[in-house]
DNA sequence: TTAATAATAGTAATTGTTACTATTATTAAT
DNA sequence: ATTAATAATAGTAACAATTACTATTATTAA
């Protein structure tokens, strides 16, 4: 732990609002003026590896990261493009009017994707030495 | 319609594979071998925003292309990055047996993520003449 | 202290995408 | 046909997010 890493992930930890790499970056520098923005990148790369923080890949181009690593979704503002957590489970058609009670948002749209192996890499897998 | 709008869409319809623009400029290019990959990003936008086609947002960073507009949700292999369909409302723990039979995917992992109006930009709204 | 290791700052390179501009194609009016 | 107006193109430049590179500085282990 370097003092860079340490304010990085201090900084992250104030925040529930999902920042940019630039964002922190901001941050950080007024704790660390000559900070570059290469280690910070470099720093929530190691972090996130680490298991320490998340690394939200969310639709949209910019990584996102999160200082709060337990189980949960997040809703995003399609104005604003603000990135709110969301309570854990919550989730679906019928959800969404409770999310508006407690969120205050009201949802628009849903989007899911699954992440898994495709039947050509299972096989590789299955080929290589101990999958 | 233009030709290279029409070739454009005629082999997104082709695949079931959701290129990249890149990968439909390589294609593209077979049969306009002086197309530039600036009229490719121009008319994918162009055909997404006319609700032709489908511009998917999925997590990580490159755009992807559908040339099927009908709802329905993705799966991804985590290994090689491959983009399949999911038959439509497919969703949650319970499929995920379901899905390893139906497309040969093991699921790792799911991904939600709600859009929709933060509170803020709702109250915008209001503000504004007729949100 | 010196050598080995690791992390840094600063900068350059890469990548996906968009913007710009001069040229070419299309259409409508003469 | 000839012209003028419009739209789309090819090619290139600009851009923004991210990653790679390198010389320097900090840390640790002989
Ligand atoms: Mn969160
Ligand atoms: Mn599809
Ligand atoms: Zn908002
Ligand atoms: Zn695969």
């Amino acid at each position: 732990m370097t003092q860079q890493r340490q304010v990085i992930l201090d900084e992250l930890r104030k925040l529930d609002s999902h920042p940019t790499a630039d964002e922190i970056y901001e941050i950080v520098r007024r704790r660390i003026p000559r900070i570059s923005l290469g280690t910070v990148y470099r720093n929530l790369e190691f972090l996130s590896r680490c298991g320490i923080i998340r690394k939200l890949e969310l639709s949209g181009s910019q990584m996102r990261f999160d200082g709060f690593i337990d189980r949960h979704n997040h809703i995003r503002c399609i104005r604003c493009g603000r990135v709110d957590d969301l309570p854990a489970e919550q989730l679906l058609t019928e959800c969404d009017r409770d999310l508006l009670k407690e969120t205050g948002y009201k949802v628009i749209e849903r989007r899911v994707e699954f992440l898994g192996v495709c039947p050509n890499c299972r096989e590789d897998e299955g080929t290589e030495s101990a999958g």
